[in-house]
DNA sequence: ACCTGAACACCGTTCAAGT
DNA sequence: ACCTGAACACCGTTCAAGT
C-alpha cells in the first residue's frame, strides 16, 4: 500500500489555490473543469482512484462542492464518458459526414481508436456504461455522431436496414477490438495496487505444451495490423450488404 | 431509493441457518459455495450489490469469515469470472477439441453466448477484468480452452500465426458482440437504483430527423441474426487466411 | 481450524450553516 | 449563489479473541 503521492499540490500545507489555467482568471468550479480533472485522475491513477473526495482535493475544493455542479458519482461517470467520446469533434481527421462511406468508416474507426489509446483507463467505462437508450451503442454513443453515421451511409446508397445493421456491426467491432487492445497494454480496471496479478506460472503452462510453444507469439502485439485487417474485412462485408440492397434472399411469398 | 427487499430470508429475524443444499449435510463455508453465492447475487441484483457483508449474510456468516477462503474482494471477482467462464466445461454441446475447425468455432461461440446471456450482469466483468497474462484475452480466458482452441486449429491446417491471429480475432468478435448484446437487454453495470437513466428526450431527437426516423429500426433486437452473420463472416475470413497459409504477400527480400 | 466482534480508514451523500 | 463542516450509513480489511 505505498501511496507515493506524486508531487502535486498537497505535500506542504499550502494555501488553497486551485490549479487554474495560467491566463484564465477564474478558478471557479464548473462542470467542465470537474469532468476534466476527473479524466486526468483516471488517466493517471485508474478508475478506482476517482473518488469524490480525491476529485475535490484535486480541484482545491471540498468534495461536497462538486454536488452543486454534478448530481452524484453516477452522473459524474456519465459525464466523463460523454467528454471523452466528444473528443471526436476536436479531431481534424474525422468528419461528421462524408460522401465516401468506406473512407468515412476508416476515419471514424481510427478517430475512436486514438481516443481509446489516449485514455486506456477510461475506455472500459465507455464500453460498459449503460447508455441513454438501448439502441445507442458504445463507443459511438452520441446522438450527433449516430445521425452523421446513418446520414453518410444512406447518402451512399445503403438501405435503412443496411445502414442500421452497419451501425451495430461497426460498434461491435470497435468495442471488441479496442477493449482488448487497451486491456492488453495494462489498462487496469481499478488501481495498480497489485504488483503481480498472478501471471500464469511456468508450472501451469507445463500442462499445455502447445500453449507454451505459442505463448511468445500470442504475446506479440499485432493490434495495429489486426485493427486494419478486421476493419477492412468489415468494410468489404458491408459493401456486399449494400450491393445486396433491398434484395431479400429469394421469393418468400407463395 | 425504494429497496423492496425481495422476499428472501432476511425479513423476520430468523435463526442463522445458511441455505444449504437439502440433501447435502454440510453448510460449511468453502470457496465453491462462496463463488456460487456471489454469482447468484450479481445475477439477481447486479455487480454493485455484491458486498463482502451482503455476501456473508447470504451465506449465513459474518463478512470476515469469507477472508479465510478468499484473500479479498479482488480475488473474489477473479474467482467469479473463472467460475462463470468454466461453465463451458459443463456444456454438452461444446467440445474441447475437434477435427472440424469451422464447426468447432460455431460450437464455442454459441457456448460462450449462452453463458453471457445466462449471466448478463457478470459478463462485463468477464470482458473487462485484467487477465493473468496480457496474451490471455477475454472471454476465452482459461488456459485449457486456449490450448484446445490452438490445438484444433493447428490440427486443421492453420499455421501458428494463423491460429494465434484467429484466437485474437475470435475473442474480439465475442467480446464486442456479446458485451453490446447483454447491455442492450438491460444489463446494468451497477444497481438498478436509477428508475429512468435519462433516455433521449423527444426534443433531443427532434434535432436529428433521420435518427428519429430510424430509431425504431435501431431499437429492433437483431442480435441473434447479427451474431450468426458476423460469426459466419469471421469464419470465412479465417478460412481465407488459412488457405493463404504461410504464403506472405510476395517477395520481401531484395 | 474456523468464525466472530470490535475497530480503522475510507467511501458517497445529506443538510444545516456559513460567506 | 456557492462552498464548508459535521454527520450518517455504508464500505473493505485488520486483528485479537473466542470456540
Amino acid at each position: 500500500m505505498q501511496d507515493p503521492d506524486t508531487p502535486h499540490a498537497r505535500g506542504a500545507a499550502a494555501a488553497v489555490i486551485p490549479a487554474a489555467a495560467p491566463g484564465e482568471g477564474s478558478p471557479r468550479l464548473d462542470r467542465r473543469r470537474i469532468l476534466g480533472s476527473a479524466v486526468e485522475i483516471i488517466d493517471r491513477d485508474g478508475l478506482r482512484a476517482l473518488t469524490m473526495r480525491r476529485l475535490g482535493a484535486h480541484l482545491g475544493v471540498e468534495a461536497m462542492a462538486i454536488y452543486h455542479h454534478v448530481p452524484g458519482r453516477e452522473a459524474l461517470l456519465d459525464g466523463i464518458v460523454e467528454v471523452v467520446v466528444d473528443e471526436l469533434y476536436g479531431d481534424p481527421e474525422v468528419h461528421l459526414v462524408s460522401s465516401d462511406w468506406a473512407r468515412y468508416l476508416h476515419e471514424l474507426a481510427h478517430g475512436v481508436r486514438r481516443i481509446a489509446l489516449a485514455h486506456p483507463q477510461v475506455f472500459p467505462l465507455v464500453a460498459t456504461r449503460p447508455s441513454a437508450a438501448t439502441w445507442v451503442r458504445p463507443p459511438l454513443r452520441s446522438l450527433r455522431w449516430i445521425d452523421g453515421f446513418l446520414l453518410t451511409l444512406r447518402q451512399c446508397g445503403f438501405s435503412d436496414r443496411a445502414a442500421t445493421d452497419a451501425y451495430q456491426a461497426f460498434n461491435s467491432f470497435l468495442v471488441g477490438h479496442l477493449l482488448l487492445e487497451v486491456s492488453q497494454q495494462g489498462a487496469d480496471i481499478g488501481p495498480v495496487d497489485d504488483p503481480d496479478p498472478g501471471k500464469p506460472r511456468r508450472s501451469d503452462l507445463a500442462d499445455y505444451p502447445l500453449l507454451a510453444e505459442l505463448a511468445p507469439q500470442l504475446a506479440q502485439d499485432r493490434s495495429a495490423e489486426e485493427f486494419e485487417e478486421t476493419l477492412q474485412a468489415l468494410i468489404e462485408r458491408l459493401a456486399a450488404d449494400r450491393a445486396a440492397g433491398s434484395t431479400p434472399a429469394g421469393p418468400a411469398i407463395g
